[in-house]
RNA sequence: GUGGCUGUAGCUCAGUCGGUUAGAGCAUCGGCUUGUGGUGCCGAGGGUCGGGGGUUCAAAUCCCCUCAGCCACCCCA
């Protein structure tokens, strides 16, 4: 029996989802690409290298949730927890350096091992957009333009809030660093084990912690936006103004923290309370520093990732199935010529089915579970006079088209 | 990794102070209808009661272990 299930944590899709991630990711790619954005692929593992350097030894991803598994050459491979690391990669990869601006559109499965619950699945799928080679602002303004754009077309715009927050450049975060570092070493004690853990690795990370105890003390700490400076500010003014500009309303969250070592000035989550303890469905932030990190010329990068199982869920209804004619024979022997219809009327464009065996009641009936429009019915008499008999599947009325001309008679089936 | 809840037919669920061959609805298949679906009537098939062990004359029901699912913590898409 447990060689029937999947591996916890992962689904199969079946046709009713798969028409609704269709919905959502074709939603996303068409508008991405009113915005310049075109769609590459990276593979769905990459040497852990590029995973585990990008994303930081302390983070969560990093530590425990990577499937990283030796290849037969002894190679560390791990399947890929989120996109933009690979996607950096690629960049370098490809000698796309001097290509720049890069918009990047992808979609496709990630990894992670986790404990599944709601709107949390150990392979999900994501669709991602990342600018690569924008210092200026301007980006990270459209990038968060068309997140709302393509959660808004979606029809979530009710249903979600943008949070924004600031980590600054480099010098701001330092000086950050170490203010924090101070202030939380005074309540040392009251730290949560974690926070502790938290205070030696990454501090900033205290600041989204949801332990009751850490929160008072969270409330009290030095906040980000005293440590700015100049640069970091007025890049902050210029994304939120930006933001205004488009009418895009935000939130300005002084604790969202993002997960992956790498980010810098801009960090955004668009989140919903409708998703029970998942709260982001659409997530990114800026990171200048990754590309050189990764050994490649300084490139500055930005952009997000989002769920498609989340933004499923919430859109929730999946499209209807597409809706067949149906070619019946009424006896053995027109089944060939029922094939050639078929298939001629399928080359013409129509979406026709052909059912494999049964007698026309037995036929029929199926016609009628695959909820098809109509079903053309092909019988000795009418084929003698060159027709076929249509009938149609909701009223029930019969007529006779000829076989010659069926192609037109069946035009509002289109 | 930790905690709470839940595992009975393909699906949704009844059935537990232990007691004859474990039920229903939906779904499936067949018939009423030998060239006509949807509604109706009649009938049929389908269950190691998640798995293993224990208690008992007797276990879906009680006990132990285990596996899986869901939800939550942690963290995130």
């Amino acid at each position: 029996m447990a060689a029937l299930q999947p591996i916890r944590g992962t689904h199969d899709i079946l046709a009713d989802d798969h028409r609704l991630y269709r919905l959502v990711t074709e939603t996303a790619y068409e508008i991405a690409a009113r915005y310049g954005y075109q769609e590459h692929s990276t593979p769905i593992f990459e040497f852990t290298e590029v995973f585990a350097r990008t994303l930081g030894d302390t983070s969560d991803i990093v530590t425990k949730e990577m499937y990283t598994f030796a290849d037969r050459n002894g190679e560390s491979l791990t399947l890929r927890p989120e996109y933009t690391a690979g996607i950096c990669r690629m960049f370098m990869s490809n000698g796309m350096t001097q290509q720049l601006p890069l918009k990047v559109f992808c979609r496709g499965p990630m990894f992670r091992y986790e404990r599944p619950q709601k709107g949390r699945q150990r392979q999900f799928h994501q669709i991602d957009a990342e600018i690569l080679g924008v210092a200026d602002p301007l980006a990270d303004i459209e990038v968060i333009a068309l997140g709302a754009h393509i959660l808004g077309a979606l029809g979530l715009a009710d249903r979600i809030r943008l949070e924004l927050n600031t980590l600054g450049d480099a010098e701001s975060r330092q000086a950050y660093r170490a203010l924090l570092v101070d202030y939380f070493n005074g309540f040392r004690e009251d730290l949560s084990e974690e926070s502790r853990v938290r205070l030696e690795k990454n501090p900033l990370r205290i600041l989204d912690s949801k332990d009751k105890g850490d929160r008072v003390l969270v409330q009290n700490a030095p906040l980000m936006a005293d440590s700015l400076n100049a640069l970091s500010q007025d890049f902050f003014a210029q994304v939120r103004q930006g933001l205004e500009s488009l009418n895009i309303e935000y939130v300005v969250e002084p604790h969202l923290v993002r997960g992956m070592d790498y980010y810098c000035h801009t960090a955004f989550e668009f989140t919903t309370d409708t998703l029970g303890a998942q709260g982001a469905v659409l997530a990114g932030g800026r990171y200048d520093g990754l590309v050189e990190t990764m050994g490649g010329p300084p490139t500055p990068g930005i952009g997000w990732a989002a769920g498609v199982e989340r933004l499923s869920m919430m859109v929730g209804e999946a499209p209807p199935a597409p809706r067949p004619l149906v070619v019946i024979p009424v006896g053995s022997a027109q089944r060939t010529q029922a094939l050639v219809i078929t298939q001629r009327l399928r080359k013409s464009g129509l979406h026709v089915d052909l059912g494999y065996s049964g007698n026309v009641k037995k036929r029929l009936n199926r016609a009628n579970k695959a909820n098809a429009r109509a079903a053309i019915l092909l019988g000795e008499d009418e084929l003698a006079k060159g027709v076929v008999t249509l009938r149609d599947m909701e009223t029930g009325e019969q007529s006779e088209a000829p076989l010659a001309s069926l192609e037109e008679h069946l035009a509002r089936y289109r």
